[in-house]
DNA sequence: TAAATTTACTTGCATTTTGCAAGTGACAGC
DNA sequence: GCTGTCACTTGCAAAATGCAAGTAAATTTA
């Protein structure tokens, strides 16, 4: 991705500028739901990303802070891609994505019900979740 | 936009596919926020949207019956474009958006001023404004 | 230890989407 | 009836995305 110019001072344009594509923030999905961490793990998801365009997005998000490139502990082959708190307080917009995806959208059962599991508490779970990814990186 | 295949059942995905592009939830904000309704009003952003990726928008946010297009009662050259229920429950994610936008990017006083406000009582800014823009739509 | 595999990319090219400028045709205001 | 507004459409250039193949270092496996 080209670095585009800001189109204006509005926040939510502004932050559509920065993820506001198809794939962000299903890249943050997978690092904060499903504890993915290197280009392989982000490849093989459902949604099937190519290589090139995730190497962009990751740069991108690496440039916003967003997330940070740090070498594997396990393995000089593996680069580590990891949430700063920044990327971690996205949480709750993406979580504002599925609550409303859960309402609108025809979803698969298992999914519903984990969404209506979360529901219950949105604010708990959020806090409880955003805590945890946040011990991570301290 | 060319209608595309739904890349998963995943939530997040399902709900990109139909918004996650650069200028959708700036006309929803538009819609919202400055209660924009002709075609005339949305090209007037300081966005500067295109009126051909204007008129695709529309069209695609009106086949997901996130908003109406109807006659407008000033003129028979105008149309009105009006939040349905689902448009409007997209509130809480440009909410999310715009209190991450406060907290990590540079904005200016006056807007941040408006947002600092609104996060006093979240739940309450939403609800009301919610209510509002429902009150419309009867 | 040589061969195969994994990992994180890059490159090239086709397709799709976006952006820009210039229309168009219905309607409205004077 | 002339001019401007409104909601578009069209054509073309530029940018982003998608796909397939290749690469080079590191790691695993035979």
């Amino acid at each position: 991705m080209k670095k585009t110019a800001k189109r204006s001072e509005c926040p939510v344009s502004s932050s559509l500028d920065i993820f506001g594509d198809k794939w962000s923030l299903l890249i943050m999905r997978d690092m904060i739901f499903y504890n993915k961490s290197t280009f392989g793990d982000f490849l093989k998801s459902e949604e099937k990303i190519a290589t090139n365009i995730l190497t962009s997005r990751l740069l991108n998000l690496e440039e916003h802070n967003i997330i940070e490139k740090l070498e594997h502990p396990d393995s000089k082959a593996k680069m580590l891609y990891k949430l700063t708190e920044k990327g971690i307080d996205l949480l709750p917009v993406i979580v504002e994505i599925q609550l409303w995806a859960n309402k609108y959208l025809t979803l698969p059962d298992s999914i519903k019900a984990i969404i209506e599991e979360g529901k219950k508490d949105k604010e708990g779970f959020i806090k409880t979740l955003t805590n945890q990814l946040k011990q991570g990186i301290k």
